[in-house]
DNA sequence: TTGACTTATATGTCTAGACATATAATCGTG
DNA sequence: CACGATTATATGTCTAGACATATAAGTCAA
């Protein structure tokens, strides 16, 4: 005989607060610069107590919808700049969800002493020793991408021994060590003599170049640069905002 | 003589308690996958009451560093599909941004009713008027993009008025029109005969290219191509994660 | 008009409870 | 052993208060 406590309401009663304000801001309806109504005002309009439109207020605040100024109320925040969520995946998991075979090829690696151009790619200035690898990812047998990459063995020592012959070193990497910053570089170039035979296009055709550094509390990991025939690979950011 | 009422802890309990989560997060000191403690241990371990460890906890959750279970636990998440914030401001933002001289130039604005091309490229059926740009952004006088954008006028009528001969489409529409969603996609291309001259550069240079189409709830209101040269102009993106 | 001081107020944080609910774990039963 | 019913438990939501604090707005004197 036991009914649902509240009558007919699915959702929360703090979600559906944030679900209708966040509805007014994405219409349009409350322009970004707008006050939305007092916490008091929304506590008699919802009849609940004020921790409930707080953490309504402060889920929006936090997902940057809202800017909340003491003494002055909350508002529609502006549209910010335009920022994307811009999903780059390992590789392979990337050419696996699109349904497609994806093959691998170690074209090179070497252990050695940090060269000058090493310590600045990667941005340390003490000598230390770093693995090079060379290697190129298919999808259905036809080149994806070519991959360059650098890593610093004093932040990751484990890679000097670890079997890239078979694993793409973005998948171990990303598998065995934790990384809390990275940075992503896209640019265009045109395939010269080694990049054209690689990727199996005309010396010449557009190449989309993606340089990626990443950290781990200030500690480089690794450096690496991927290249993408231009015209048939592409990036896909989605986001969404206010 | 009124001392702060806290001694000596500037950030509150509940932003203290967070930061110790996320900190032994980062530092992979708790790595995915493992159960931080449940709310009655912290809520000992920090001697406050249980509401305050739940606001910490949930702001984690809202940032999808942890995952929680009811009757389980919280825990932390693995690293998610690598993703990054992409931040593509409005170009004259980011020009002026980098301290540059910020130039624009109308090169062709036309109305007309939507062509087949043009609905396909808005991804609207039913036929209607369209506005298309095309222009010139520069820095320091130098060519930085060029722009050729078509506007849905069912979703904007104000555009058909809006006079675009001093202030870049662009700008106008962050300012007129929220939006809700938007795609990019970012590609490489050489540059053709009328590419090459508009960004004065060789023919068969690499250029970058972004495809970008914003929504306002399922409504298509603009798309647009945005072209720079490839080997100077790069796109930055930084992020953080698990 | 301007600057310094005071006051009112909206948000920020916190408490000590309460009941709801999903679900992992346990217990019984066939 | 397999499977359904029961129970224990961690999180989810909510309340009715409280005091803290930043700051917009008002007040008043120079």
């Amino acid at each position: 005989m036991s009914l649902a406590t509240n009558a007919a309401d699915q959702p929360t009663l703090y979600k559906r607060i944030r679900a209708d304000i966040e509805k007014r801001i994405l219409t349009g309806e409350w322009p970004p610069g707008h006050r939305i109504p007092f916490e008091h005002e929304l506590v008699a309009r919802y009849g609940c107590s004020r921790m409930t439109v707080n953490k309504a207020l402060s889920e929006l605040a936090q997902a940057d919808l809202i800017e909340r100024r003491r003494r002055a109320g909350s508002f529609v925040r502006r549209p910010q700049h335009l920022s994307a969520v811009l999903k780059i995946a390992d590789i392979r998991a990337e050419i696996t969800a699109l349904g497609r075979g994806y093959g691998y090829e170690l074209i090179g690696r070497k252990l050695r002493a940090a060269t000058a151009a090493d310590r600045e790619r990667l941005g340390v200035k003490k000598a230390g020793k770093v693995v090079a690898i060379t290697c190129r990812h298919s999808a259905d047998k036809v080149p994806f991408a070519v991959e360059d990459r650098l890593i610093d063995l004093s932040s990751v020592p484990d890679a000097a021994t670890a079997d890239f012959s078979r694993e793409p070193p973005g998948s171990w990497l990303l598998h065995h060590v934790p990384w809390t910053e990275a940075e992503h570089t896209i640019s265009a170039i045109v395939a010269d003599d080694r990049t054209a035979e690689a990727l199996d296009i005309a010396v010449g055709a557009p190449c989309l170049v993606i340089d990626r550094y990443t950290w781990r509390s200030a500690r480089t990991i690794t450096a690496v640069r991927l290249l993408y025939p231009g015209d048939s690979h592409r990036l896909v950011a989605r986001f969404k905002g206010g």
